[in-house]
Formats: structure tokens, sequence, C-alpha cells
DNA sequence: CGGAATCCACGCCGATACTG
DNA sequence: CAGTATCGGCGTGGATTCCG
């Protein structure tokens, strides 16, 4: 148990799909890989505000859970490229939905934001 | 901001709705209410587990994000109910992939469980 | 019955420094 | 370039106690 304890057993579904999500960047990371295979930096900096330690630290966390492959180029300087297995890939699409509620949930609060701001 | 800060901005529509739905029980409480109105007492004993103490929190957390109703009555001994707004049905609507895919992945875990626990 | 209030442990995550 | 190691803040959630 390096990273994760990850227990079970669950409750519902929804809960075996949070465990593997829950994480500050897990859904930014399946949202960049969906469009292809990409370098550790490259990653790094498609998701602006992310620690190195974070980013390794789900990387390895969902490599684990089988979502993500890392292919390891023993080069100099050393190259690792980070995709999406077809199991990843599913889950992106499971959250499909999802991401569509999201942003109607963003449209609706930003209606609201002057409201909202106005009343605290 | 009595219970939670609830941040913004979001990167993507993910975001939001995970800020909605983060929490240990909320997937459950949503859940339940799915199949009606459910009274305080009611809810803690379909959810084994919950404290008193979480089960409040993230009720009034659901509530403020618009996805619960609560009916208070005032009677003696006191009556609250709990139930979905059309809002809350509309989020429960789009975790139906999500929770088919924890399913699969619960008996995809199943199969594996005797490998992985060798392994550890 | 349906809460509110308080204390506290644990784990997530950030910041920093160092390595092959 | 792609990590590893360590320290520490802080938020989440559990247990307990009290209130209308």
């Amino acid at each position: 148990m390096t990273a994760t304890p990850r227990t079970g057993p669950y409750i519902c579904g929804i809960d075996a799909a949070m465990d593997v999500i829950s994480g500050k960047w897990k859904a930014l990371i399946l949202w960049e890989l969906d469009n292809g295979t990409r370098r550790f930096g490259e990653l790094r900096r498609g998701l602006p505000g992310v620690s190195e330690k974070m980013l390794v630290q789900h990387l390895r966390e969902m490599e684990e859970d089988g979502l993500v492959h890392r292919e390891v180029y023993r080069e100099v300087p050393p190259r690792v490229e980070y995709s999406l297995t077809e199991y990843g890939r599913s889950l992106n699409e499971a959250l499909g939905p999802l991401g569509d509620w999201g942003r109607e949930r963003i449209a609706r609060i930003g209606a609201d934001r002057i409201d909202t701001d106005a009343l605290r």
C-alpha cells in the first residue's frame, strides 16, 4: 500500500467509480489523455497548477487501477509516455453525461453569481 | 459559508459536478431519495454507518446546491422530510452511466481479488 | 425526533529539496 | 527529463455531548 489504501467493499457502483476518480486532478488527466498520448512534461504543462508530486501520484494510482498505460523509454534524457487504456476510455465515456451536467451547472451558477455575492 | 467554501472557478464540467457529489455519502443519499421522500431517521437507517453529523451536513450542502428539498413540519415530535428536486433528479440521471461503470468495476475487482491479495 | 456544537484523528495535497 | 523524499497545513469525517 505504497500510495492508496483503496478500500472496499463498495455500497454501490457510484462509490466504486468515485474511488477511482476522486483526486484533485484525475478527471483532468483523463480528459487530457483522451486527446492522445502525452509525455510527463506535456501533461504537466497541460494541467496548470498541478505539483509534480500529485501528478506522479495520481498517474501511478490510475495505472494501478488499469486506466492508464505507462511506457518508459530508457534513453538519455529519459522519456515516459502516458496513454489511456481501453478501460480508461470506457470510464471517460461514462463520465460524459456528468460533464454535461457540470457544464450546465456552471452556467447556472454564473447567472446567479451577482445575486449570490450580494447576499454575502 | 457555514458549511462549505464551495470554490470555483471550475476547469471543466466534471470538476463542477464532482464538487457537488464529493462527500462520503452524497451519492448514496441521492440514490436513496430517488426512491421517494424520506424522513431524517429513515435516511439514517437506510445508510448504515453514517453519523448524524455527516448526514445533516451533507443534506444541508445538497440543499444549498439545489439538489434536495427540505420540508419541516412543526409538530411534536418534530418531523422533517427530504426529497429530490428536479435538478437533483437530473444529476442522478447523469450519474447513471458512471454507476454502471462502477458496478462493472466491482465485478472486475472481485474476480482479481485473489491474485491481488496474494501479491501483497 | 431532529438536530447543534465541540474535539480530534487521519489523509489529501502543497512546497521544497534532492536524484538517476 | 522524470521522478523520489520529507515536512507540514488544512479540510473531511468520526465520536461524543447537549438542545428545542
